[in-house]
DNA sequence: TTGTAGGCGTTATCAG
DNA sequence: CTGATAACGCCTACAA
């Protein structure tokens, strides 16, 4: 007996063939069912059942032109920053008959451009992109084979590009303008690497123009950068307060630097916030369950991607073509800041 | 005038123009360089380039019968478990020259089935699932169409599928043992949802074993069954702590629910680890920056990721085919855990 | 309502 | 080393 023959995967023709009809009815039967009659229906799905039928995606849409498929590239997976957000998003897209491939770039703008290609060449019909600060190459190249794009996490600097977001420099400053307006006058500061990424600029610079328009000299802001994660912001915590005039609070680019940097204060025996207080950025989980509480920027995330996938498909469908939106955010008073 | 053309994107025919030469020769230049001359090699690159000329992936794959993708679907993207993970998983990957697609299927079977077929539609050439515990239906729908497929998270039961992971009965039994050679006698369980998770499941038959085997009534155990989320953990621990005789240690299915025992335990005013102390596990980067830190199970995911990634392409290159790997645990002491 | 046939963008086979 | 040409699996006018 020859070696069993290798398990073929079935496509139209079998289907076709089981259920004595053509191609073409089979494809009808399931893409628009309503023109093939009742009869014949049942028969080709049986047939499908049977054979435990699967088209072939790349197949269906090369010759369709359409994928239903949307791309989105996020700087890291590694923490939970996207995470809702991108939940959101993908629950959106699902329910408006759209499918979601994500990437993560890991924060390196080459990866990005790489990934951007990746998936346009994969059909994405549309893409999510985190932030505005990239390759003039790149927006060319979406601009070119005019891929509807939309940008999230931040809002397009001179609102030019669709972006569902909010601006990361203003939301800052509320809270720098609170905590200055709470006594301190030593503040550290804990950003993510500004290279790169448009939201850890913006935070940084909306503390450095409160900071300003209080009358305070910039020089007296003692900042450090640092990868988005918990070790970074415990480093640099410990770094920053080994300064001759310790600060009295830490303001972090973020709820895991900021974790990093209560976390390490134990460790070093100093007690937040009597000893010094902690902010955050983004209000994820995390920011509720360290001690103490963070008080932090709440980001609307699961709304942002919501209204992001809203969006993008409106744009793909051409429904509408001015769809930028600004969320609010709000400043989260809890434990971590006290006043001087 | 009229409007502007519609964008098209270049194709390998457009290329082939623009240089002069015929389509194969430009599909030779991307694929199988050295089989074409330096001269027009540099010709056909140019025009490439000046095109802005990307293949068209899903053409690419139905002729080449190759996608060069592996296709992962994980129960969540919401909380870092998977993570780190996922991250070496698809690194190795990178290396190895495929490409990933992952999927979340929050935890529905049903979710996961459609996933699954869906990304072999895509034309996965291997698949990661994680765990066992699946319907038979899915596992034939898998041989059927001989997708090369391993389990991760878990080891399969009777070893017969191929998986990179490790014992989470046994690994969740170590640290009970411990638990109760420690002395406590009233042990509180925060399980995740054992429906559909083998690995929830596992670790809570290894608490019971470890009980039973020491002698102890199975009823005496005072379990509750929660999402693995903070809060999930903050209830399930609150309701646990109104038992008329309070447990002394509560045993977290994994550091999420016992990130939120903790910090529902501080909100109650209770101290851990004096008044109670707790245990998670999976080690992830949040255990060990809450305070107090947590007493867990230690799972290598970043190693579990890269083999599996190499497992599953021996598998697909057929270098090999007796691939599974048991990877060992360890258990961590920290400060969440006291003896009575 | 159903079938026929052409084409989607690439790669691979086979000549030249 | 290079060029035709036939697939790959599916959709979609167009025809019947």
């Amino acid at each position: 007996m020859p070696p069993s023959a290798p398990p073929q995967i079935p496509t139209v023709q079998d289907v076709a063939i089981a259920a004595g009809v053509s191609t073409a009815t089979v494809s009808r039967c399931l893409n628009e069912k309503q023109k093939v009659s009742l009869k014949t229906r049942e028969r080709v799905m049986e047939a499908v059942e049977r054979l435990g039928y699967t088209p072939n995606f790349n197949a269906r849409a090369m010759a369709a032109k359409r994928s239903h498929t949307i791309g989105a590239i996020i700087p890291t997976m590694e923490n939970a920053i996207f995470a809702r957000g991108l939940q959101a998003f993908q629950e959106t897209l699902h329910q408006l008959g759209y499918n979601l491939l994500v990437s993560s770039s890991a924060y390196q703008p080459k990866l990005e451009a790489e990934q951007i290609r990746e998936l346009v060449a994969r059909g994405a019909e549309g893409l999510l992109l985190i932030g505005y600060e990239r390759d003039q190459a790149i927006y060319d190249y979406l601009d070119r084979r005019s891929i509807p794009t939309v940008l999230a996490w931040a809002s397009s600097p001179d609102k030019a590009y669709p972006f569902v977001g909010f601006d990361n420099k203003a939301a800052m400053r509320g809270l720098a303008d609170k905590v200055i307006e709470m006594g301190h006058r030593r503040i550290g500061v804990i950003s993510g690497v500004i290279a790169g990424n448009d939201r850890a600029a913006g935070r940084l610079a909306g503390i450095k123009e409160s900071w300003q328009s209080h009358g305070f000299d910039i020089e007296n802001l003692a900042i450090i950068e640092t990868p988005y994660d918990i070790e970074g912001g415990g480093k640099a915590f410990e770094k920053l307060m080994a300064a001759d005039l310790k600060p009295t609070v830490i303001m972090c680019g973020n709820d895991v630097l900021a974790t990093g940097a209560i976390s390490k204060a134990r460790e070093m025996g100093l007690g937040v916030p009597h000893d010094v207080s902690v902010t955050g950025f983004d209000d994820i989980e995390l920011a509720r369950c360290v001690w103490p509480p963070l008080t932090t920027v709440h980001v609307p995330h699961r709304q942002m991607g919501r209204e992001a996938a809203n969006a993008l498909i409106d744009l793909i469908e051409k429904r509408s073509t001015n769809i930028s939106r600004e969320l609010d955010v709000s400043i989260v008073m809890r434990g971590s800041l006290v006043g001087l």
